[in-house]
DNA sequence: ACCTGAACACCGTTCAAGT
DNA sequence: ACCTGAACACCGTTCAAGT
């Protein structure tokens, strides 16, 4: 589960009925259609309560302020994201490490490329934040099920397979970023994904203890 | 150089007079400073003026707007690093692949850590720009000086070069912001570094025709 | 050519009042 | 328990006036 944000970023409760929870739906939803037709920095706490159909108050019940707002959303859009990733490890328990290279880029890099328009979104919208612990989180999850995926591969083992599985992840997130936040055609980032799966795995190759024994 | 930034993002004129040029280094200076002591959402207009010694209207006489601010000072930074890199490429025609990649990603990792605080806070500062042209015309004089120096390579020669230098940058790019964005202990760091240049050179060896035609 | 700072429209956040 | 919206302090940006 995400760990729990500091506090000036926490919502301030919880919805208790059911209004209240569609509220807190709307609110969120309307934040991201402003966040996609008008941009960040004409993301207001005025206009999103008018898209949401509510008031001001009624926000700043839920959230003490705008920040916890934009931390919410992410924190509910990674968690989504890291559970199809932590599915896809699961299913590959056991397999070919080609196999969960593949998977794993595929899934990481299909989840973000779903509605790329809002992971672009949230990409920038993030910056705003006090944002560590999210990411901490998220990359602290997904650690669990990589190496639990990768310590059971059927085709080599690591001599520190903490510190391979650390950079694996850094190179995948980091570079999903990196194209995400450049203008290429859709070609060379397909090009480039894969790409990047041969490359994880020349690499899980080269650090396999596995072949250095043979 | 630098491509020319969005019309409204671009300064609104240059310094004739060496008390202009003054005021405008106090100016970017002061950013820099409210940046890292306040961080990027306490970073008002009247601040930076303040923190500088002159009156907001002054500011606006470079600047048509506070985003196109940050853009400049991005900018600079950008073209630093990017002669850095440049350096480095040039210092290495002729030499072995190893030798490259190993001097490439240290180029890199190091322009960016030498002073990190700035870094982190150029990064987040970033998102509220129209940044593409910017990460655009940083990313495509890289990519020109890795392509020569890859392409004078003693030992490997590559069916696609430009795939594979785009892929190379997009990973060096990716990764080494993905771990500033984390809380890592220097020596986690320092071991992904050695890492990710580990995992570079596997890379290259693997996509090399030359291997390929042994 | 360069600088000033009061003025304006708008933003984030609060809170007394309502259902 | 939940919602409202006027009120307040502050922000980005302008522009008439100064040197």
């Amino acid at each position: 589960m995400a760990a729990t944000p500091p506090a000036h970023l926490s919502p301030r409760k919880k919805p208790r009925q059911a209004r209240a929870a569609m509220t807190l739906d709307a609110i969120f939803e309307a934040t991201i259609q402003v966040l996609l037709a008008e941009g960040l920095h004409r993301l207001t706490t005025t206009r999103v309560a008018e898209r949401a159909g509510v008031s001001v108050g009624t926000m700043y019940q839920y959230f003490p302020n705008k920040q916890s707002l934009l931390y919410a959303l992410n924190e509910r859009y990674l968690d989504i994201v890291a559970e199809k990733v932590e599915k896809t490890c699961r299913g590959k328990h056991g397999a070919t490490t080609a196999e969960m290279v593949q998977a794993l880029v595929d899934a990481y890099w299909q989840a973000k490329t779903e509605r790329r328009d809002v992971t672009r979104a949230l990409y920038r919208s993030a910056v705003e934040l006090d944002n560590e612990a999210l990411i901490e989180a998220f990359a602290q999850r997904v650690d669990a099920a990589t190496i639990a995926m990768l310590a059971s591969a059927s085709d080599g083992s690591y001599v520190d397979l903490h510190l391979v599985n650390t950079t694996l992840l850094a190179v995948i997130f980091g570079t999903v970023r990196n194209v995400f936040e450049r203008n290429l055609t859709a070609s060379m980032e397909a090009d480039i994904r894969s790409q990047l799966t041969t490359m994880c795995l020349s690499y899980l190759k080269a650090a396999s203890a596995d072949r250095a024994a043979r």
